[in-house]
DNA sequence: AGCACGCCGACT
DNA sequence: GTCGGCGTGCTC
């Protein structure tokens, strides 16, 4: 019997139909099943949304083609994975058919039927048994004990506040391990930032629970791994998933425990296409699926923080602390050095020198910490001013002193460094500021007649993004930290995230002062947070920790900020940043968003979205009082030029909106995208590339 | 996003 | 005279 289908399928952002199309089918399909649909000139895939007896009212009978085939042979989607879908889209201001393709593996879209048939025959969908019975390998601390306690009792969502070292992993695998022992079906979601640390994760879990019911999802993986992944906890076959923020949207019918680790990351958010929060998406999904949600760092994003108050001042989440570290480790001492009272540009103080030479004697481990790479951060001409512009963004291009180049970080565009200064001929250019680059040269400089204790002399290492572009070049890094071979490790902010480097005893931040008068409101957030990190980073040996210390050098010692981190006060410096924001006006006590636009001209980039604005206005003054009482409630700023007004050719503008009611945020949107949809072609905006929302920024 | 159609520069 | 640049528009 003939049927119409609504199937979402992977239509851009804004073509205005919702990525719900209709097609005729003879086929009995039903909601949730994959199907190949034409679409245009080609086929793709596309998800039964709806199922009709009758042609809806809003398509002609002359438009709909038919459905081609159905990938049978596999559970449909669930009704309340579809609800996860349908509530990103609306949330993050995509269509429905971009969010529902972009969660199912890339894999599925090339698959014929008759290939998908065949990949099929290949999988069991029998719930995998796993070895729950887990005695740990320590006993659990007391600390441990009372909050897996309660967490058993309490509904959740959890955050846990939990010092580095005091065990929040181990308490993650025993609230699954408690769960599977009582429910053999039931499947846990763990997420970690970012791939690097999935390995290390994946061999601690299937160490634990067995290699079988164990699977990864992360976009390291090739796509037939990840189509394997993505069935095996589609079918229940996997117990456990691993992996990155895509992880979040993996299908899993048993749904029962989910973990985000390291909550405070950003790189659970997305920053292109939908851009989604993973960490947020992982709360609404828990509710929506009866799951017990944990959230945990040793640094909470202040909105996780600000959610987790007592609940009679309107928290949400149960906040749960695990203050002291495993094995009564101790929390590296804090040194902070006045760099008012060292000679000016100073880069190594005398006394952190000298404490990194006596680790080195004792061959124990330094790590220092600078957030620039490359060798120094622009080149600049003494004799006429020029600059090392780039030619197609508003931004310096980046020395390298390694294969001397100068590149930009934001379009990559690479130049040989040229022997004189381009625009006078001068032959006297020279590197202003600092990178990783000169760090790591400068040091090896300093440390030259030092000794290790085998008469060895020092082995200074550098970790960036520029030192691990090539596959497997972080690994080998790694791999030569660990087996002591480096003494002293410069690097980026990567080197303090995650890795357990036992013998380091003193992590530096050399420059960290930048992040506390920028114009960033969330600098200070994210400062505080790589600081506790790293310092985390240093004495992971309780042998050791005693002497570990985190050293900083600032213009500002007496900065509120470093006082919190030398108490290791994460409260303390929460509770001041929630108050400075409440004064401000900012997240988490008001929400934002921004709409961002690309265009030829900046002009036009600018026009485009404030003639949004204006219409919005326009309309308010006719619509109904309540609708507009609604939108009073929200601010919409003028356009303004992006802080790097220009990548690549693209001039890029942005507005801010912002509004303490949620709702009332997501209404302004709303009409915002339907008259940029309709103005997008107007004359006075010719040159317009592309737009964008971005909703709970993390960057204004 | 793809993939067409459509109107202006350097090649056989 | 064509091949092809990417600007503009559409996909049930």
């Amino acid at each position: 019997m003939q049927k119409w289908l609504d199937v979402a399928v992977s239509a851009p952002a804004h073509s205005q139909v919702g990525g719900l199309l209709t097609y005729a089918t003879e086929l009995a399909l039903e909601v949730g099943q994959l199907v190949r649909v034409p679409f245009g000139k080609r086929e793709v895939l596309g998800l039964v949304w709806a199922v009709h007896d009758r042609l809806p009212e809003n398509v002609s009978t002359h438009q709909v083609k038919n459905t081609s085939a159905a990938l049978d042979g596999v559970v449909p989607l669930s009704p309340h994975w579809r609800q996860l879908v349908q509530f990103a889209a609306q949330y993050y201001q995509r269509s429905l058919g971009e969010v529902a393709m972009a969660a199912l593996p890339p894999q599925l879209r090339d698959l014929t039927p008759a290939q998908w048939a065949r990949r099929l025959k290949k999988t069991s969908d029998t719930a995998t048994r796993v070895t729950s019975s887990l005695p740990s390998a320590w006993p659990l601390s007391e600390q441990q004990n009372a909050v897996l306690a309660e967490m058993e009792v309490a509904p959740g969502p959890f955050l846990i506040h939990g010092a580095t070292g005091s065990g929040k992993t181990e308490v993650y695998l025993q609230a699954i391990a408690r769960c599977m022992a009582q429910d053999p079906e039931a499947q846990a979601l763990m997420m970690v930032p970012e791939i690097n640390l999935t390995p290390q994760l994946e061999e601690r879990v299937k160490a634990r629970f067995g290699a079988q019911g164990v699977v990864s999802m992360h976009s390291g993986m090739t796509g037939p791994q990840r189509l394997k992944s993505w069935l095996a906890a589609h079918n229940g076959s996997a117990r456990i998933v691993l992996g990155t923020r895509m992880a979040v949207f993996a299908s899993m019918p048993k749904l029962k425990w989910i973990v985000v680790d390291e909550e405070h990351d950003a790189s659970y958010k997305q920053q292109e296409g939908a851009r989604y929060s993973a960490r947020d998406l992982a709360v609404y999904r828990g509710r929506l699926e009866g799951a017990k949600v944990i959230l945990g760092s040793a640094t909470p994003s202040l909105e996780s923080w600000h959610h987790s108050r007592p609940a009679s001042e309107g928290g949400r989440y149960q906040r749960l602390s695990m203050p002291a570290r495993i094995g009564a480790g101790q929390l590296p001492f804090v040194r902070r050095v006045d760099m008012n009272h060292q000679p000016r540009k100073t880069v190594l103080s005398a006394p952190l020198m000298a404490a990194i030479q006596e680790r080195v004697a004792k061959g124990e481990q330094s790590m220092l910490l600078l957030n620039r790479r490359g060798y120094a951060p622009v080149l600049h001409c003494a004799d006429c001013g020029w600059k090392s512009e780039c030619a197609h963004c508003s931004a310096f291009r980046v020395f390298h002193k390694i294969d001397r180049t100068l590149r930009c970080h934001h379009c990559g565009f690479t130049e040989r460094v040229p022997h004189a200064c381009p625009a006078c001929g001068n032959a006297d250019i020279a590197p202003m500021g600092r990178g990783t680059e000169q760090l790591e040269e400068h040091l090896a400089a300093l440390l030259v007649d030092v000794k290790r204790p085998d008469g060895q002399p020092v082995r200074v290492m550098r970790i960036d993004a520029d030192s691990t572009k090539l596959k497997g070049a972080l690994e080998a890094q790694l791999a030569d930290v660990h087996n002591g071979e480096v003494d002293v490790l410069v690097g980026t902010q990567m080197i303090a995230k995650g890795h357990d480097f036992r013998r380091i005893t003193l992590v530096a931040a050399i420059n960290p002062d930048g992040a506390l008068f920028s114009s960033d409101f969330r600098a200070p957030e994210r400062l505080f947070a790589l600081l506790m990190q790293a310092g985390g980073r240093a004495g992971r040996d309780a042998a050791q920790s005693a002497s570990s210390e985190m050293w900083v050098q600032t213009f500002h010692p007496a900065h509120a900020l470093f006082e919190a981190l030398k108490k290791h006060d994460y409260p303390a410096f929460a509770e001041q940043q929630l108050k400075e924001r409440l004064e401000a006006g900012l997240p988490p006590h008001t929400f934002q968003a921004l709409l961002r636009s690309d265009a030829r001209e900046q002009t036009v980039a600018q026009a485009f979205l404030n003639f949004g604005n204006a219409r919005l206005q326009d309309w308010m003054s006719a619509m109904s009082e309540q609708d507009a009482a609604l939108l009073s409630q929200v601010s919409v700023f003028p356009a303004v030029p992006m802080s790097i007004q220009r990548v690549a050719n693209v001039e890029r503008a942005q507005m801010l909106i912002e509004s303490p009611s949620r709702m009332a945020l997501h209404k302004a949107l709303a009409l915002l995208q339907q008259v940029l949809f309709e103005s997008r072609s107007l004359p006075t905006h010719k040159g317009l590339i592309r737009w964008l929302v971005d909703v709970d920024p993390l960057a204004i």
